[in-house]
DNA sequence: CGACGATTTGAAATCAGTCAAGAGCAGTGG
DNA sequence: CCACTGCTCTTGACTGATTTCAAATCGTCG
C-alpha cells in the first residue's frame, strides 16, 4: 500500500498501522477522465497512486485554468472530506491509479490520531502556500517568467516523488494544457517554451523536460523554493540518514 | 472575546470554553504596519479582532501580489502553526486590533480538541478554496471581470462578517493596492473602475463600495459564491433559527 | 496655505491574443 | 504498406488589452 507516501514527510509512530488500515478501493482510470466534476458531493477522497492529474476550473467564457498538478502520492480531493461539495473539477492526463477511501473514515482518523490529523492538516497548508505563488506567478510574472518557475517548480516535486531528477523528467502536458496552468494561450506557451530553448535553459517536449541550465531558469522564473516548504521532508526512495 | 467568531460556523460543544481560555495577548497596530515578515518564524499565530490587513508577496522585478485580504474574526497565519516558517507577509492596512496566541498553543488545542482541529482545518481549505478562485480570476478574466468579481467577493464575505451589506461597504484599499490584487497597474484599475461606474455598475472610493447593480455586476465578474462555502454558515450577529 | 499622496487622463509602447494556415506525427483501417 | 484522420506543434501577420511614461487635478491633513 503506496499510502503512507502521502505523509511520508512526517515521522509517524504506529499512526501508520492506522492509516494503513483505512478502508480503500483501487481504481485505474484513463486518459483525461473526470475524477470529481464541481458540484459534486463525493462520498470518497482519493490518493493518487500513479499517473497525472490536474485540478481545474472554467471560467464563464469557456476558458479553463489549471489550479494544480497532482502526482504520485498526492491526496488529490481532501478538501472534500471536510468542504463536502467540490468548488472544481480533477481530471486525469494519464492514465492513473487511485484510491478511492470513504470521507467518513478519513474524518474519524482525523479525530482519533491527532498525529494523522496534524499531517493532513500540513498537506492542506503547503498545498494553500503553493497556491499564493502561483497567483504571484500569474499576477506579476510575464510570460517567460511564469514558465520557468513552473518548470522549476515540477522538477522539484517530480525529483521529491522520485519521478526524476530536476535535469530531466516526464511531464506529460500538451502545450493548451500548458497554457492553461500559466494563464496563456497555446500559441503564446509555443512561442515562449520556443525562446527558452534556443536561450539554452530548458527543453520541452509533450511527454518530457530537459532542464539545461538550472541556474539560468531559477532566475529567468524568479525561483526560490522556500514556498514548497521542503525542508525536512527527504525525497522518496532515498534513506534518512540515522 | 472575539475569538470564537471564527470558528462560529461549526456548532461546538463547550469545546468553545477551550477556545475562549486559549492564552493570547490583545494588541493594537497602525495603518501599514507588518505583522509578519517572508522568513520569518513567527512562535506566535494571529487573530484580527478588527480592522483589515493584507497577504502579500513582492516578485523579484519589484512586483507586489496581493494574495488575500483580511478582515474581523479572520485567523491571518494558520500556516505558521505547522509550516513553520513565513512564506509570506502580513501587513495592515488600517489601525487594527490583533489577538496573538501561541502557537503551541494552537497546536495543543487540535490535538486535544478534534471538533476544533476540524474547524481550523476547514478554516484552511475555506481560504485554499478562495485561493484556487484567484488564480482562476488572475489567470483567465480580463481587467473587468476581475474587478467586479473581487468587489462581488468582498460584498459577500463583508456581509458575512456583520462589516455592512452587499450593497454598501467600507473597503480601504488605494487604487494602487487594488491593482496589486488584481494583478494591474494602478492606471489600468483607475480606467477600469471608471467604467463600472459609467456603466452603473459599482462606485468605488478609497475608503468605501457602492453596488449599484448587483446582477450586472455578478454577471460582468463571472461570479458564483459556491466557492466560498458559505453554506450552512451564518452571518456574524444574525440569530439562527432553532 | 502648502505638501503629499491619490486619482485622473492622454499618448505611445509592449506584451499577449486572435486568426489563419501549414507541417509533423501517431493511430486507424483499408 | 499506405492513405486518411485528428491532434499537436509551429509560424506569420494583425489586433487588442494592458503597461509605461508623463502631467494635471483633487483631497486631506498639518
Amino acid at each position: 500500500m503506496l499510502a503512507k507516501l502521502e505523509l511520508g514527510d512526517r515521522f509517524e509512530e504506529q499512526d501508520r498501522a492506522a492509516l494503513l488500515s483505512l478502508p480503500h478501493q483501487i481504481r485505474t482510470r484513463g486518459a483525461n477522465a473526470y475524477i470529481l466534476r464541481e458540484g459534486d458531493r463525493p462520498l470518497h477522497s482519493c490518493v493518487l497512486l500513479s499517473g497525472f492529474a490536474v485540478r481545474h476550473k472554467v471560467a464563464g467564457n469557456g476558458a479553463r485554468q489549471i489550479l494544480s498538478l497532482h502526482m504520485k502520492g498526492d491526496l488529490v480531493d481532501l478538501q472534500n472530506t471536510i468542504l463536502g461539495i467540490a468548488d472544481h473539477n480533477v481530471e486525469t492526463l494519464t492514465r492513473v491509479e487511485v484510491a478511492y477511501i470513504p470521507v467518513s473514515a478519513i474524518a474519524a482518523l482525523a479525530a482519533s490520531h491527532p498525529a494523522l490529523g496534524k499531517a493532513m492538516w500540513r498537506e492542506t497548508l503547503v498545498e494553500a502556500s503553493i497556491f499564493r505563488e502561483w497567483i504571484l506567478n500569474l499576477g506579476r510574472r510575464n510570460a517567460r517568467a511564469r514558465a520557468a518557475h513552473f518548470l522549476c517548480e515540477m522538477a522539484l516535486r517530480l525529483e521529491m516523488a522520485g519521478l526524476g531528477t530536476r535535469g530531466a523528467f516526464e511531464l506529460p502536458l500538451t502545450q493548451e494544457q500548458l497554457g492553461d496552468v500559466l494563464g496563456l494561450t497555446s500559441v503564446h506557451v509555443n512561442r515562449t517554451l520556443k525562446a527558452m530553448r534556443v536561450a539554452g535553459l530548458a527543453d520541452c517536449s509533450r511527454k518530457s523536460v530537459a532542464i539545461r541550465d538550472w541556474t539560468g531558469l531559477t532566475a529567468m522564473g524568479d525561483f526560490d523554493d522556500t514556498y514548497l516548504h521542503l525542508n525536512g521532508v527527504n525525497p522518496v526512495g532515498v534513506p534518512v540518514a540515522a
